[in-house]
DNA sequence: AATGAATGAGTATTCATTCAT
DNA sequence: CATGAATGAATACTCATTCAT
C-alpha cells in the first residue's frame, strides 16, 4: 500500500507545513515537492493531482485525530465524561498541530465545492462519533430523551469549530484547551439560570 | 456617497447573483459587469478591486440582517426572548434569500484570509449585538453569571451558522426557520436532562 | 467580422513566420505573440486556442490560393489549358511565399488527426477544382471519357504535392514553376511511348 | 547483431501495434514498454532514444516491403509489367498489414521534421527501385525517353502514396488492390483521349 | 542483462485590471 | 461618466530518459 512507502507520508507533511505557513493558494506543487525533497514529478507517483494531495493530508489526519478520540472515549462510563473528552481531544489535538489547525480551519475551506465534498466526506466517522455520544446520553438519561440527533450534533461541532477557527485567528494567543470545561458546561447545562 | 448611484447597487445585485448561481471561482469580474449590464471598466469606477466588491455585498447585506435583528429584539422584554428572536430572525433572513445564503454559507468562505479578515470585520456588529443580548441575560439574571462571553458568543454564533450551512448543503430541502425553537432550547438548556 | 481586425491578420502572418522559422512544435504561442507585436492574450481575443491559430493561418492562405487559381482557369478554353494553368499557379504560388510553403508542405503534416481532419475540410474546395476541371475534359473528350474521378484527383494532387515536398526539402534549390510543363505532360501524356 | 535479440523484435512489433492503435503522440515509451512485455529501461539497451524505435519500425518494415517488391519485379520481363507489379504489391502489403499502413500514412508524418528525414533515408532504396523501372522501360522504350526522371518518380510515389492515404483516412472501406490496374493505365496512358 | 522509481524541463491559457477614446 | 480592447503574470502536469540495484 502506497501509505508505507516513505516518500507518500513525506509529500503529505510536506503538504502541511507549506499551506500552513504559505497558504492555499500560493502553495504551488513545486514548493511542496521543494519541501519534501523530491521532483515535481515524484508527486504524481503517489498522488492524481494537487487536490488529491489536500483530501488525502485531511485524510490522513483527520483519520488519526478521530482514531485517537474514539479510542478515549471508549474508556470513558458515561455519556457525559465521553462529550468532555471528546471536546478535550479535539482542542488537544488541535492546539498539539498548529500546522495542522491552521489547514483545518483557514486554508482547507477556500478549495472548490468538489474538494468540500470529499472534505464532508471524512468528516462524517468524526460527526458519527458525535452522534453515538449523543444517543448514548440519552438511553443514559444523562441527556435529554427526545434531543433533535442532526441539531445537537450541528450545536456541539459548529460550537467546537467556531471556538478553534477563533482562537487560530487569533493567533493561538491564549491556552485552547484550557476551554474544555467551559464549553463543556455550557453545552450540558445551556446559558439558563437555575 | 456612492452608494446612492444605481449603478452601485445594480453591480452588487449582480454580483450576489452571479456568485450564488456560478460559484465564487466562476464569478469573473466580467461576467458580473454582464449581468449588472454596464462595462467592466465601470466596475471600477465604484469599486477598487474584485475583492472590494465581495466586501461590499458583504456590507450592504450584513448591514440590512444586522439592523433588521438589531431593530426587532429592542422591542422583546428579556435576553431569553430577544436571543429567541435573534436566532428566528437569522434563519428567517438567510431563508428568505437563499442566493444571500449561498453566498453567505458556502461562496464567500472560498475566499484567501486576507478577505476572510474583512468579513469578519463586518461581521463584528453582529457579535456585537449576541454579546449584549448575552450581557443582558446575565444582568437580568436569566442567564447564568459569569458565563465566559466570547465562548457564548462563539457557541451562539457556532451553532448558528452550523445550522444554516447545514441546511444550504442539503439543497434546503427543509424549513430552516422551524427549527429555531429547538434551537433555542438547545442553547439555553443545554442538553442535560434535569 | 474578424477578419477584417488587423490584429487578426498580424497574427497570422506572425504565426506563418514563426512556424516556417521555428518549425511547428517550436512555435510557442507567446513567440507568435511577440512577433505579431501583441500580448500574449491577446492572440484569445481572435482565436480559441493554439489549434484554431493554425487552422485559420491555412484557411486564410488556401483560400487565397484557391481563389486565385479558381479564377484563373476560369478564363482558359479547354480542361487541358485549366490543368495547366492549375500546376502552373500551384508551384507558383508556394514558390513565391516560401514561408507558406514550408508551412504547408512540412509543419503543419506534423498535427494530430483531429487538425488534420479540419486541414483535410479546407482542402475540399481546391480537390473540387481539380475535379471540375477533370470532368469536364471528360466532357470536352479533351481527356478520355470513363477516368476514375477520385483516381485522377489523387494522382494530380499526389504528384503536385510530392513535387513540391521534394522541392522544399531541397531547400528550394530548383525552380519549381518550370517543371509545370513536364509534370502537366506526364499527367496528360502518360510514360508510355507513342 | 542487435536485430538477433528477441527482444529487438518484440519491441518492434509492440511499437507498430501501440502506434497504429493509439496514435502517434499517445504512443509513450512506457506503453511500448509495457506492450512488448519488458520494463521501460530495457528500452534504450536496444534503442538509442524513443525517434530510434520509430526509425527502426519503418526501416524494418521498409526492409521487407522493398525486398519483397524487388524480388517479385525481377521476375518480370519489361519496365510495364514491372511497374504494374511494384503498384500491385506497394497496395497489396499495406493491404495486408493495417497496422503498418495506418503507422505509416498517418501517425509516422506527425514527426518532427529530423525524424522525417531519416524515413527519407529509409525511402531512398525503394525510390531507386522506382527510377530503375523507369530508366528500363526508357532503355527498351517502352517508355517515351527524355522522361524526367525525379518527377516521374514523384508523379509515381506521390499517386501510390496519396491513393493508399485516402484509402487509410476513409477507414479502408473499399478493395485498395483492385486499383491496381487503373492506376498503372492512368501513369502510363495519362488523361489525353488518343 | 533487466528493472522501474525517480527525475525535471517545458507551455497553453485565464482573467483582474488599465487607459485611450 | 462610461467603455471594452488590450494586457501579461502565473502554474499544474507529462513523459523521455537515467541509474542504483
Amino acid at each position: 500500500m502506497k501509505k508505507n512507502k516513505p516518500k507518500y507520508n513525506q509529500i503529505i507533511e510536506a503538504a502541511v507545513k507549506v499551506i500552513a505557513e504559505n497558504g492555499y493558494h500560493a502553495s504551488q506543487v513545486s514548493k511542496i515537492a521543494k519541501q519534501a525533497g523530491v521532483a515535481d514529478g515524484t508527486i504524481y507517483l503517489y498522488f492524481k493531482n494537487k487536490e488529491d494531495i489536500l483530501i488525502s493530508v485531511f485524510e490522513e489526519k483527520m483519520g488519526q485525530f478521530i482514531t485517537h478520540i474514539t479510542d478515549a472515549i471508549q474508556k470513558k462510563e458515561n455519556a457525559n465524561e465521553k462529550l468532555y473528552e471528546l471536546i478535550k481531544l479535539h482542542f488537544r489535538q488541535l492546539s498539539e498541530d498548529h500546522h495542522l489547525a491552521i489547514v483545518t480551519q483557514l486554508e482547507l475551506r477556500q478549495s472548490n465545492p468538489s474538494l468540500r465534498l470529499q472534505i464532508n466526506n471524512v468528516l462524517k466517522p468524526y460527526l458519527n462519533v458525535i452522534d453515538t455520544v449523543i444517543t448514548e446520553g440519552m438511553e443514559e438519561k444523562v441527556f435529554r430523551k427526545n434531543l433533535n440527533l442532526r441539531l445537537v450534533r450541528q450545536m456541539i461541532f459548529g460550537t467546537l469549530d467556531e471556538t478553534v477557527t477563533n482562537w487560530v485567528m487569533k493567533d493561538r494567543k491564549y491556552n485552547l484547551v484550557d476551554l474544555a470545561t467551559e464549553v463543556h458546561t455550557l453545552l450540558t447545562e445551556g446559558l439558563q439560570s437555575k
